[in-house]
RNA sequence: GGGCCCGUGGCUUAGCCAGGAUAUAGCACCGGGCUUCUAACCCGGGGGUCGUGGGUUCAACUCCCACCGGGUCCGCCA
């Protein structure tokens, strides 16, 4: 029997929308929501006033009194507290909550869509390494793409690789004029010899020519020209990558730009956009006029040279996403609000399906915004690296006689927590600067926080089965689990469903940030004041490490789909 | 100049799109709690004209308009 929070609010539609028809109302929207005065408060009495021209009060109570529960029902009681209904769920549902977890395990949470979907995100360009403002992209739609995997949807997450931009001809420029530094990782070599290029090309602004010269042998196929673009864009695309992974940051594909110029689906595309009749010459360059979708600037799709640009071969790639899920959905900085507008219209004028977008603002420094041509940056890995060594002196205050291993390990671990934690907390619409002090100072019911929170079930556990007093696959009793914070606790756990469908279907992964904490809260507030190997009565006591063990399930859940581990000991 | 985003206690922030019950949490501040499952914890307290001014509504942090402040974008970069 699989009794969660999803079933409960099915049944109170359906009873609630049963009792409002009997009473002679009628309504579609009954405003259910998760409540701080119940498991559901429900506003529709406001709604119907005005219709009823009765007061919100006396119409809630009508209803109140009109109510007939269902047998088999997971609803204790629906009450009328002035003009709200108050639903209240019943001990099965508590009950049955904790024999789901218990059953489902790593399962428990999600798994209610279908359908395939493509997910960008991050695709920086390959001219240096990744910068914390990237890396707000990139968290924000590993994060999205988690979430949706475990909702149920299948999902491939993609790197679109810039191979053969005007920056990437520059990387290859300055491959062969300035001093490549081997010794450095190799994202941030090819940085450095970028920004000097962009430097001397500023000074030097004849030598353009040979940039633009590099752009038309690549799009034209010549072979050493691409060899040596593929050399650079390797050498970066390793090293963002491996930053990447070193964050929990998993992509599918990495997927080149240059293969839609060289299938020839760029210039089908363009062909298409041709065919519609919204094309025009300006100055030698190709423009489609989108003014019949509210854009009053035309778009560049081709270069008076003739080579394209980002945006057309956006164009292609989009197209062939469409073609390998159902849903495509791009993860974009505010820069590109604009251009994907435009890219969506020009899209929908030749019949291709529009991908969503998903928009979050800038990370900028206090002095002013990042730029990684003008090498104002912090780089990824520098903020990794600070702050896994702070954690690191964390961990060496609270378990001085753990070995060095376990240390490094915990310190690793609790810095990634941290930082993806404190960036997927934002929500993406918010603009923020980058601050080194608030990045190191370890917030409070943070990533950490729940982590630790994860580790302190693990050792409740942990000495538990030591001293023989328990086994996983013990059956519990949860009924006897009457106490507040006991219960607060399963019903928050209860929540993890609705937090997902939520924050999947409105593509904002932060939600499930404060869920994590407020979970953390509970857990925290249930073992400080219910003792559990202490626990009298063997049979509270049972059902206690059972509960214990849901925590520690939902939150190692929870921080999964955040990307952030848990480790079993802290 | 025009478009879009943001503006919530000293600082950071949830809630706003789908308007309703005392506006969410953290940091900092004040007070309390480790002979008891790891104190990266818990309990209590002070602190808010929800940028400003209008409007819509029985009801506005939430919707509409104007303004102020910050960010961002505005064709051959991505």
């Amino acid at each position: 029997m699989i009794v969660l929070y999803l079933n409960f609010v099915e049944q109170v539609t359906s009873v609630m929308s049963d009792t409002i028809r009997s009473a002679g109302f009628e309504v579609d929207d009954l405003g259910l929501e998760p409540s701080q005065h119940a498991d559901l408060a429900c506003r529709v009495a406001f709604k119907l006033a005005s219709v009823a021209k009765k007061s919100p009060k006396d119409i809630a109570e009508q209803i109140a009194s009109a109510v007939v529960l269902p047998d088999d029902s997971l609803i204790e009681s629906i009450q009328a507290q002035g003009p709200y209904l108050n639903i209240k769920a019943n001990r099965k549902y508590l009950d049955g909550t904790v024999a789901t977890i218990r059953q489902k395990k790593e399962a428990f949470g999600g798994d209610f869509c279908e359908g395939t979907i493509v997910l960008e995100h991050t695709s920086a360009n390959p001219n240096g390494p990744l910068h914390v403002g990237h890396i707000r992209n990139s968290i924000l739609g590993d994060t999205l793409g988690r979430v949706l995997k475990r909702v149920g949807y299948d999902v491939d997450t993609q790197y679109y690789v810039n191979d053969m931009g005007r920056q990437i001809a520059i990387v290859s420029w300055a491959m062969k004029n300035f001093d490549f530094d081997s010794e450095k990782k190799g994202d941030h070599a090819i940085a450095g010899i970028y920004i000097k290029a962009n430097a001397w090309l500023e000074e030097e602004p004849d030598r353009v020519a040979e940039i633009d010269r590099l752009m038309q042998l690549v799009e034209s196929g010549d072979e050493e020209t691409i060899q040596r673009f593929d050399e650079v864009v390797g050498i970066a695309v390793d090293g963002i990558r491996n930053t990447l992974l070193r964050m929990n940051v998993i992509h599918d594909d990495f997927v080149n730009e240059s293969g839609f110029i060289r299938s020839g689906a760029v210039s089908r595309i363009v062909d298409e956009i041709k065919a519609t009749g919204r094309t025009e010459m300006d100055d030698g360059a190709l423009v489609v006029d989108l003014s019949d979708h509210g854009f009053e600037k035309t778009l560049v799709i081709q270069r008076s040279d003739g080579t394209s640009l980002y945006t057309t071969r956006d164009l292609a790639y989009h197209e062939w996403k469409a073609e390998q899920g159902e849903r495509v959905i791009d993860v974009l900085g505010a820069d590109h609000k604009l251009i994907s507008g435009q890219l969506k219209a020009t899209l929908r004028s030749i019949g291709k399906q529009e991908p969503e977008i998903v928009i979050f603002e800038f990370v900028s420094l206090p002095e002013g915004s990042m730029s990684t041509r003008r090498g104002k940056f912090i780089t990824a890995d520098e903020l990794l690296e600070q702050v896994e060594s702070q954690a690191l002196v964390e961990v060496e205050n609270r378990r001085p006689d753990m070995p060095d291993e376990f240390k490094e390990q915990v310190a690793r671990m609790v810095g990634i927590g941290a930082v993806r934690y404190d960036i997927i907390k934002v929500s993406p619409e918010k603009s923020t600067v980058f601050d080194w002090k608030e990045a190191l100072d370890f917030e409070k019911q943070g990533g950490p926080f729940i982590q630790y929170s994860h580790a302190r079930a693990c050792s409740i556990l942990r000495k538990a089965e030591e001293e023989g007093l328990w086994d996983p696959k013990r059956e519990i009793d949860p009924s006897v689990l009457l106490e507040d914070g006991e219960m607060v606790l399963i019903r928050k756990m209860a929540l993890f469903d609705h937090v997902l469908e939520r924050s999947a279907s409105e593509l904002k992964p932060h939600m499930l940030a404060t869920y994590a904490r407020e979970l953390a809260d509970a857990f925290n507030q249930f073992y400080r004041f219910s003792p559990v190997i202490s626990a009298e009565e063997a049979t509270v006591r049972n059902a206690r490490l059972g509960l214990v063990d849901c925590a520690r399930i939902v939150l190692a859940n929870v921080l999964e789909t955040l990307g952030i581990e848990a480790p079993e000991s802290m």
